[in-house]
DNA sequence: GTCTTGTTTCGACATCCGTCGATACAGCGA
DNA sequence: TCGCTGTATCGACGGATGTCGAAACAAGAC
């Protein structure tokens, strides 16, 4: 459901950098592939458990790791484990009587290539057209 | 409500690149500010949008431009438009009679220089510690 | 075989979110 | 001033989402 007719990055070819969003409209399909990805990301809960997963030696965290720095209930860490798999962000394997969990790569880097303001990762903060000024303060 | 006690990326200084979370655990706090930004791009319509405005030529764009390419009503279009200008990722502005929305590279920077991977933008895949098999497959 | 520990699934519940039509507000032009 | 066009806000509604406790499942230990 999904990747119907642009080539998905990332999965096992090296990621193709990236069409960014800036240069040109996202396609209705592409929209709601990536909207998935990042709707995965829009709980602080999941944001930190791939934080934690990542950022864990080896790269690979068992899930008796990652219940303890939260309040929530371990049924509750399971689902949003869940919800990152689904969302193809990391992968996971049993072994024996535990389950861990990696990142996957190749998947972040999808996201955030088509973040990338055309500048370059982190922007001089480049000006469109002359915008510079409201740039930084912003309307509201 | 955030930035409380890491230094928010992105505001007026040029983007200090960026304690990618596969370094280092998220805080709480950090957390619950960037997940306040995936939600907003956690939308088809909103991440159109987004994309919409920032191709768009000049780099901004009219609310007259935006509301003909989608099948939601011109509130929705509105709402949509406020959650982003609320999630700090655009800017807008009336001028005269219309009203113009553009990006703010540096909230989109921000995010992509969260997602890095340590290799880079488009990483080869970079095994953590021996997962490459893994990492294309992806267990269930 | 049975117990124990680690993990997932199942229902249930409250809250959040996207959408709409109706309406209000802002500027411009006649 | 009045009307018109463009945009935002309001209130309502249905569906999605985060959370929990209870229970089921998986693997190893006794």
């Amino acid at each position: 459901m999904s990747n119907l007719e642009l080539p998905v990055l990332g999965q096992d070819d090296a990621v193709a950098c990236c069409s960014p969003m800036v240069r040109e409209p996202l396609g209705e399909e592409a929209a709601a592939d990536l909207a998935k990805m990042f709707k995965a990301l829009s709980d602080p809960v999941r944001l930190r458990l791939l934080s934690l997963i990542a950022s864990h030696e080896g790269g690979e965290a068992c899930v008796c790791d990652l219940t303890g720095p939260f309040d929530v209930s371990q049924p509750t860490i399971s689902h949003h484990l869940k919800v990152l798999r689904e969302a193809g962000l990391v992968g996971s394997e049993r072994r024996g009587t535990w389950v861990y969990y990696w990142v996957l790569p190749a998947a972040l880097a999808r996201l955030s290539s088509l973040l990338q303001t055309p500048g370059g990762t982190a922007p001089s903060l480049q000006d469109p057209a002359g915008t510079a000024a409201r740039t930084a303060g912003g309307a509201r």
